[in-house]
DNA sequence: GGTATTCTGAACCATTCAGTTAAAAAATCC
DNA sequence: GGATTTTTTAACTGAATGGTTCAGAATACC
């Protein structure tokens, strides 16, 4: 960081921005975005009407940014939880584990800005960035895949990118089951029960060696 | 049928009655509950603003009308899919391809109104609604699975429960997919590869007589 | 302490929205 | 043909909404 304090003149802020960001990402998360008004994130961010408009700008361009910083967090946490465990079993299950604890987090409305919220707003950018994030999952666990191969954790036939794409669709599910108030005990089950399932190995073919 | 024309007094409507309600799901579906005005109604449905409230009352009373309309077309359809094919595989795969076509059916907004776009209302009856077709779904499949183990098809100790909602996760991932413009090929041969997946035999198991 | 600069709070305005009302229109019944 | 019933067209109302403006408050610079 070469950006030492820049001399904040005139009146200083009375919100955190970053704070009022996680605030937002709150506020759109059980509400929606068509169901937010401006009065609704106002109160909720604790930022004046004024402010609101000066620092984040509309409406849409705040709803861009909360979907930009919830999506790095989220993807950096998901990153680790898939990446760290040695096994492949492991990283799965912890993978879908964290979709299912982050959609079940009590404080937080149930289910996840990127699966139950983004996918309704009708807008070409958000579409883009959703598909983006979607990709870019999926490619974060097929590559784990790939390592359970060189690893011979799974059969080198192992069709990865099919799969990773089924874990996707499984997180997903998971996550709007979570939404639906599914309890959290139930989801964590399910969810070791969908890292069992697409670790199974293809029909004739013998069983891996882990 | 004991009800013969019930001699139609006054002034007859300039609409009909499921007509209106079928454009008013394509409504909903396409701008999501949130989004849409009762001008977008009135304008998608072709019926007066009294006439609508007259006729199917207010936003809400109308969409859980368009819902549960909506749920048993799409369930009878699910259903037949599901039960009308021979072979387990075929079920399956024609159970989730059903999805993915009714999810990427042109001339309608991609995705489903039940996975898409309910799940966004924040309404205690709306959820229960969804909470409920989601059980009946799951229990559906499940049923097939036991008639596919009585029959042989799958081994007797096959987890029918956990793969029938399996099943359903896997179908709301295909149809969000769908919902953010994924191709129907693409997801059709997804929903092959899913049925595929969720027949494979657990662990440990000899592959079925299949 | 004075001035420039930045932020806050409240009021403001044009637009949109949900829901209603009143009168005209189209059909049946007598 | 006239009375009755129902639907339609168009206009209306009060509330909510998105976005802006403006005076005042709080800080740094000199």
């Amino acid at each position: 960081m070469v950006q030492n304090t820049p001399k904040a003149r005139g009146r200083p802020r009375s919100f955190d921005e970053m704070d009022a960001l996680e605030k937002a990402t709150q506020v759109f998360w059980s509400k929606g975005y068509d169901g937010v008004t401006i009065d609704d994130l106002v109160a909720g961010m604790g930022v004046g009407r004024p402010s609101l408009y000066a620092v984040f700008g509309d409406k849409r361009t705040l709803f861009l940014r909360v979907l930009r910083t919830y999506a790095e967090a989220k993807g950096a946490r998901a990153a680790k939880a898939l990446l760290t465990p040695t096994t492949l079993r492991d990283s799965l299950a912890g993978f879908l584990e964290h979709a299912v604890e982050s959609a079940t987090d009590r404080g937080r409305a149930p289910g996840c800005l990127l699966v139950c919220v983004a996918p309704l707003v009708d807008d070409a950018e958000v579409r883009q960035f959703l598909k983006d994030a979607a990709a870019g999952g999926a490619a974060l666990v097929e590559r784990r895949f790939r390592d359970g191969i060189d690893a011979g954790e799974v059969p080198s036939d192992f069709p990865a990118a099919v799969r990773a794409s089924q874990v996707i669709d499984l997180a997903r599910g998971l996550t709007m089951r979570a939404q639906m108030g599914t309890p959290r005990k139930t989801l964590l089950k399910d969810a070791e029960e969908a890292a069992e399932l697409v670790l199974l190995p293809r029909r004739g073919n013998a069983a891996p060696e882990g």
